[in-house]
DNA sequence: CATATACGGAACTCTGGAGTTCCGGATAGA
DNA sequence: TCTATCCGGAACTCCAGAGTTCCGTATATG
């Protein structure tokens, strides 16, 4: 939280007279932020852009954020909050079900939105340690975490090796996804995906394709 | 080539008398695009910087091109040259001694140089289908033929599969280098590349890992 | 109703980079 | 040597965007 002040960390401050300030701005102050940042990328983004997105008047802005850079900085990190709701974890029985059931609109449209930011902040990455660190925790992190958790669950029934690297295979997906869409800029459909789960992480894992070591 | 004049594509226009462009000159200017480019990313990068860094003046780079864009343009096309040089096919006669053969310093640097311009250029590759196709050029297809070429002599001598996805499969090693390099800004070493290769390829194209549907 | 505050919006300053112009000096060809 | 051209560098103009200030209005509190 890098906001200039929340109104509800010191109540003292709040104002005992007068019109209070609108949380419920913050938010479409935010909102406006993501979508500018994702059309535009960070440099082609303006504060004025921001504003008229959200309905607001550059003032109101800074008057709660202190720079674009605070701004955009609470924008990535608010990316993480929407993701309860969209990412919910399947459970199907098999990691094939898991992974296939991870394929629907809701997780694809955000997982869509997530990489056009990323790739607004592409540029800044390695000299950005603040904006580094937020950007992973808020589109790389969760995804992983939800792979992992899925490649654990199948190692406890036995279905894949214990032994699996369950941290690289678990950035397989988000990778490939990411080259596809950003570099290739080819549209991540339902079809690429069965691709990448079929033909890359089930061999990975010891599933899907037989082995000449094994099959003489 | 978006330069201005090449002063040996109109022969005509060559000057008969007195002091002729520097032709050494522009590959010095492109060379330092690049670098500051790697270095700052395409907003951060200003011609003064690319003139300092060449030895040149700001007036020298705008008599040879027209515009920033057109001097990025041409200085993204102009990685595709040098590449010739450094990434030499092997043949080691088996696929991972070939893969495994890929990692070496020149190939290894000339990687990271180019992952860096690539995260330079990643905010603009949606909006700017010129600079998309050449960066494509320059730096994805390189690396993705001499992977494909690999597998497919891979399959000529029976050493996998047929109908293998090679498409897919030689971008799996872009894809995650890529991602570990920009998005998690860790160092590309041996060491990954080699847990690449052996935890996902080689599973990949059905060697390396026994699989539970064919050994019960 | 009175007042303090937040609001949208417009007008401002200031900074930095794109692109241009000009100059004295260097240099290759006639 | 003479001359046309290119060179590096400095000094410009122009413009867009960051950040600030101000004002008329709206509104919650007392």
């Amino acid at each position: 939280m890098t906001q200039l002040d929340d109104g509800q960390k010191v109540l003292d401050d709040a104002p005992k007279l007068g019109r209070r300030r609108d949380p419920a701005k913050d938010q479409q102050i935010l909102d406006a932020a993501v979508e500018i940042l994702a059309e535009t990328g960070f440099d082609g983004m303006t504060i004025d852009m921001v504003a008229a997105r959200a309905g607001a008047g550059k003032a109101t802005v800074y008057r709660r954020w202190a720079s674009k850079n605070e701004l955009v900085l609470d924008a990535v990190a608010c990316l993480k909050k929407n993701d309860l709701d969209t990412l919910q974890i399947p459970d199907t029985g098999t990691l094939r079900g898991d992974l296939v059931a991870m394929i629907r609109p809701p997780t694809l449209d955000d997982a869509e939105r997530k990489l056009k930011v990323m790739a607004a902040l592409a540029s800044m990455l390695s000299t950005a340690p603040d904006l580094a660190d937020a950007a992973n925790e808020a589109i790389v992190e969760p995804r992983a975490r939800i792979n992992r958790m899925l490649l654990h669950r199948a190692i406890e029934r036995g279905e894949i090796a214990p032994d699996v690297d369950v941290q690289l295979v678990a950035l397989i997906s988000p990778s490939m996804v990411a080259y596809h869409s950003l570099i290739q800029r080819k549209p991540v459909d339902r079809e690429f995906l069965l691709t990448v789960i079929d033909g890359v992480i089930l061999p990975a894992v010891g599933l899907g394709r037989a082995t000449r070591l094994t099959t003489p």
